[in-house]
RNA sequence: GCCCCGGUGGUGUAGCGGCUAUCAUGCGGGCCUGUCGAGCCCGCGACCCGGGUUCAAAUCCCGGCCGGGGCGCCA
């Protein structure tokens, strides 16, 4: 006895009225049995939703035994008849014909799917795999699929090209503080912190606009809501710009359009997840650095950085002057500033670097970079790097660089403010922090 | 790297020197032909590890491991 399963409909696609009184093959998780006496109920659940299989005892026998011993979560395949109902919640249900088990869950599951019990965000990862069984988990990551989307079509759409550069690296952008090391053979090499290098070098190779959606390494050992030490980063870079605001402006846009395609494709998700996604302005309010001292009620020069408490009061600022939830902070000060970003002439100390400061967090940093030569081999040596070993990096400016920027989305970070989560751990399907390596 | 807090059945918790360690959920069994947070009855299952204090430790102390949060740093 076998079911067909390429025959096989989601809940999504039976239509009680069209389809009543017709055989259907479903199959799915079975995520609850309610025995009623002689009449059982089991639910089962497909990638779109929930199916009742109604079976009373005295018709199918079999199938009554066997969805009555089954674990829940077993998987299984039915074949059977549509029936409109309007006592069925979901308008109908399945009268099965056939029944096969193609996998028995053990009990009991380590953690609840349905169960009305609040699981902690550690025993969750761990058991990643039935935490991603429950819709609302499920959801943040269809979610985070039509952001990396949204993120591609609208720099594709621009005439970016689309890069793929190596995560194993010789030399970090920034040294080697926070680079996770690999055996390389016979030598030493680290994961990519960021395709910074990689990127700017393709804009010089040719390509002008280029973006990249790869994992980055951070051997920070943080520990916080927000800090991953393996994330994914939207990164993009662009030739032929004035200056930074250029990129700002990019990202203004790309933001609006990558919100308009959540709020498209992700209706259902959004629901599930109870979020209203936030109005991105047309114009994302810059204040430079300067000026964010002075709202903060800092003396100039008090301060070289943002800490934390500070982006916070700095977005409930943008909200309450600007009504935006966006705010870009430019002109960081230079030193703050990896050696590749672009100082500014007008004003010495500070640098055409910005940040994008979202619901209280970074979100995105970027910027203007060098691309005169001299310049950035002379940034570079002021601050205690040797060029000598940054040569394949430099090469490109030596021989023709257009003026550029670029900048890099934290993923997690921007989905886990766009939908208020409270951790960035929920973001991120098997997140690798100072402890977790497994799943 | 630093600071604060925590670890009790599969899961989430109560208990915070002394009664058979609480409750919910789960799991097993029973009853029920319309359940959908099903209901009712019976049962099962736990004090992170090591050392110490004490007549007595889940409870107090020390160390370890693990977890949560914050800072620094960052996206």
């Amino acid at each position: 006895m076998s079911i067909d399963l390429t025959r096989r409909v989601l809940s999504s696609q039976i239509d009680p009225e069209k389809m009543h009184d017709t055989e259907v093959v479903v199959a799915g998780w079975v995520e609850d049995v309610r025995v009623v006496g002689k009449i059982l109920f089991a639910i089962l659940r497909d990638r779109e939703g929930r199916i009742q299989i109604t079976v009373k005892k005295n018709e199918s026998p079999k199938i009554y035994e066997t969805l009555k011993s089954i674990h829940r979560e077993s998987v299984i395949g039915v074949l059977g008849k549509v029936v409109k109902s309007d006592i069925a919640r979901m308008g109908f249900e399945i009268v099965p014909k056939e029944c096969v088990v193609y996998s028995y869950a053990h009990a009991p599951l380590p953690i609840g799917i349905i169960d009305k019990v609040h699981v902690e965000l550690d025993t969750r990862l761990r058991h990643r795999v039935l935490d991603i069984r429950k819709d609302n988990v499920r959801a943040i990551f269809k979610i985070k699929a039509t952001l990396v989307e949204g993120f591609r079509q609208s720099l594709r759409k621009r005439g970016f090209t689309e890069v793929h550069t190596s995560k194993i690296i010789a030399e970090g952008t920034e040294g080697g503080a926070n680079l996770f090391e690999v055996k390389y053979f016979e030598r030493v090499a680290y994961l990519a912190q960021s395709p910074q290098f990689y990127k700017q070098m393709m804009v010089g190779a040719g390509f002008e606009r280029v973006y990249e959606v790869g994992m980055v390494y951070r051997a920070e050992p943080h520990n916080t809501t927000r800090h991953l030490n393996e994330y994914l980063s939207l990164d993009l870079e662009m030739g032929f710009i004035n200056d930074e605001y250029d990129v700002m402006r990019l990202e203004n846009e790309i933001l609006i359009e990558m919100i308009d395609l959540i709020n498209d494709e992700n209706k259902r998700e959004l629901k599930t997840l109870g979020v209203e996604l936030p109005e991105v302005p047309e114009r994302i309010p810059v204040i430079h650095f300067v000026e964010a001292m002075e709202i903060l009620g800092y003396n100039e020069g008090e301060k070289l950085d943002l800490d934390p408490e500070d982006e916070k009061r700095l977005t409930e600022w943008s909200k309450e002057e600007h009504d935006s939830e966006f705010l870009f902070v430019d002109g960081y000060p230079l030193e703050k500033r990896p050696p590749y970003t672009m100082p500014d002439f007008e004003r010495p100390g500070y640098s055409r670097g910005f940040d994008l400061l979202f619901r209280g967090m970074e979100v995105t940093t970027g910027g203007q970079r060098i691309h005169q030569y001299d310049l950035l081999v002379e940034s570079y040596r002021r601050r205690g790097y040797d060029p000598r070993k940054f040569e394949f990096y430099f090469e490109v400016f030596k021989y023709g660089m257009p003026p550029h920027g670029g900048l890099a989305i934290g993923a997690e970070r921007l989905l886990m403010k766009l939908l208020n989560l409270n951790n960035i751990r929920e973001a991120m399907i098997f997140p690798r922090d100072r402890e977790r390596l497994v799943p």
